[in-house]
DNA sequence: TTATTAATTAGGAATCATTATCAAATAATA
DNA sequence: TATTATTTGATAATGATTCCTAATTAATAA
């Protein structure tokens, strides 16, 4: 999944706008482009810290504040908690019950459907967040 | 939107599953009936104090969990608080950035989306959820 | 290369929605 | 009407997130 060039573009896009490009900040960036977890800020704040111990957590959620408003990453909440996914093109997320796992699953049809609902609803629609919950392969056995 | 029927069935559905009926339950279920306005646990304490007073805010969340569970109400996450909703069909939530208005908007694709989803992913899905994100039509302006 | 300075960070306190706890109240039943 | 397990109310605890501020540092220009 992770891709330099990807990485590097994003760091670009962030120094066009005036802002600086930190060590903490690319390091969340590179995290969050070569996963596919879906982390929370606790969690990317853990991970994190193995390769960089001067990241502290209130750096992750201004930098997670900051992706989010420049839309290079996309959020959802779950169970009280935000998670994170560099996939910021409308796909859904299918989150796991039971073991808090989320997968992306590819929907072509999402565009249509905002399309539809923003025609129907007069609404300016800005984004949108399509949620599945259940259990994933692993878990389901357990739920017989 | 409110109708005494609907009341009476989700009331005795409870009752045949051995729960107690509580004038709290009753209020709670049947301002969610009546409503359209996908409120937080908070907002529904508050407008349940003053027809009974005497209902309080843990019973509130409590009831909430009760009827969340039995499938009674869906709930949607937004902005890290949940808010709640009688109507339980699949359907599409409509969230105002700038007023925390939630609308309801029919789309009939949702459940061959689950399906589509399910099948790819391997998943058991047991709920969905999809929101966009937007102005509404008396905020939109302001954005201009 | 170094000095300047405005942006950013670290760390801890504050906030706020939700959950947990438990004694008192009560719906259901017999 | 008495019994009892469920439910409630009040409050404490929790946990994710935001706020605050002094210290640090990335970017820039001399």
């Amino acid at each position: 999944m992770k891709n330099m060039q990807q990485l590097e573009d994003l760091v670009s896009s962030l120094r066009e706008e005036g802002f600086r490009i930190t060590p903490q900040r690319v390091a969340i960036l590179d995290y969050l482009l070569e996963t596919d977890d879906h982390p929370s800020a606790e969690y990317i704040h853990k991970i994190i810290q193995k390769k960089y111990p001067m990241v502290s957590l209130s750096t992750v959620y201004k930098t997670l504040d900051l992706l989010r408003e420049k839309k290079l990453v996309s959020e959802i909440e779950v169970d009280g908690e935000s998670r994170f996914d560099a996939q910021t093109d409308a796909h859904i997320n299918l989150v796991c019950m039971n073991c808090g796992k989320i997968d992306d699953v590819d929907e072509d049809s999402l565009n249509e459907i905002k399309n539809r609902a923003a025609k129907k609803s007069k609404y300016l629609i800005l984004k949108g967040n399509f949620e599945l919950f259940g259990y994933c392969t692993n878990c389901k056995s357990k739920f017989n």
